[in-house]
DNA sequence: CGTGGTAATGAGAACCGTTATCGTTCTCGC
DNA sequence: GCGAGAACGATAACGGTTCTCATTACCACG
């Protein structure tokens, strides 16, 4: 979870992404986040640190992370996309309706319902994304 | 499938929307489109048509439809929402990534497996979605 | 150390899908 | 028919994202 600078940097190398300090910065602040944060937002708090990176590296950063596959895009807010740094392997996502908290799904074991039901409509699956909707623990505790 | 006109006025009534020729004509459009179409390529064939309907119009009546249900909202094109006729009842959707066919999926059968995901980290799960990408029959045979 | 070529960056304009505004037109119960 | 309220069309405004371009940082090589 505490990822290093150090490591932050090899995770951008790793991805043939050359690891600059304006891109440590944008995701040393994605590491920092719980959930997931839109561009704007994650801009703001480069700012408010005292980081001079201007709106466009920062969508610019996001774009080449999502490519690379180091952060995942959400699009669970109308308009807005959302972005999180997730591991690397295959997951799904948890969305709190409340908080909007945001948990990563390790366990799949979808694949074998996945393949019936694509083959069932003459398909061949290639992928597949799914986002459970609910209420989190501290939400229901309200 | 093929809804008539007539069934289009009622699926509108139905869910407490008044129908007027706008809005039939938009839901006639929807009912001709096989996959799903964005607001303005809606718009655009209406155009083709000689219908006289305004771009906002056509926003407002897709927007109203989703409120009620009547049709779904797809985010799988960056930026762009697409629209789809679709039934009332809880579906997933087939994607095809060559051609992007939309086929709706009937058999869900996933509740006992979202639900134990969710609990597993404190969630009570109220909703999901899932979307499978593939490659349809057609498409593979090319 | 210079030096030159390439990649990255910041500021702000441009873009584009969507929504709001507003004056006009239509609809429907009376 | 008539009047109140809903729907509509044209277009301006909005907001998130991308593009442009001049400037700056980086790095291999001399």
């Amino acid at each position: 979870m505490a990822a290093t600078p150090r490591g932050l940097s090899e995770l951008l190398e790793r991805n043939g992404v050359r690891a600059t300090p304006r891109r440590l910065e944008v995701l040393e602040e994605l590491a920092h986040e719980r959930d997931d944060v839109t561009a704007q937002q994650l801009w703001t708090r480069l700012r408010d640190r005292d980081s001079r990176a201007g709106l466009a590296t920062v969508y610019r950063t996001l774009a080449l992370l999502s490519e690379r596959g180091v952060v995942d895009v959400l699009s669970h807010h109308g308009g807005e996309q959302c972005y999180r740094l997730c591991g690397a392997e295959h997951h799904h996502h948890l969305l709190c309706e409340r908080c909007h908290r945001v948990v990563e799904i390790q366990e799949c074991g979808l694949d074998d319902w996945v393949v019936a039901a694509a083959d069932r409509h003459g398909f061949v699956a290639t992928d597949h994304r799914v986002e459970i909707v609910g209420v989190c623990a501290d939400c229901r505790r309200v």
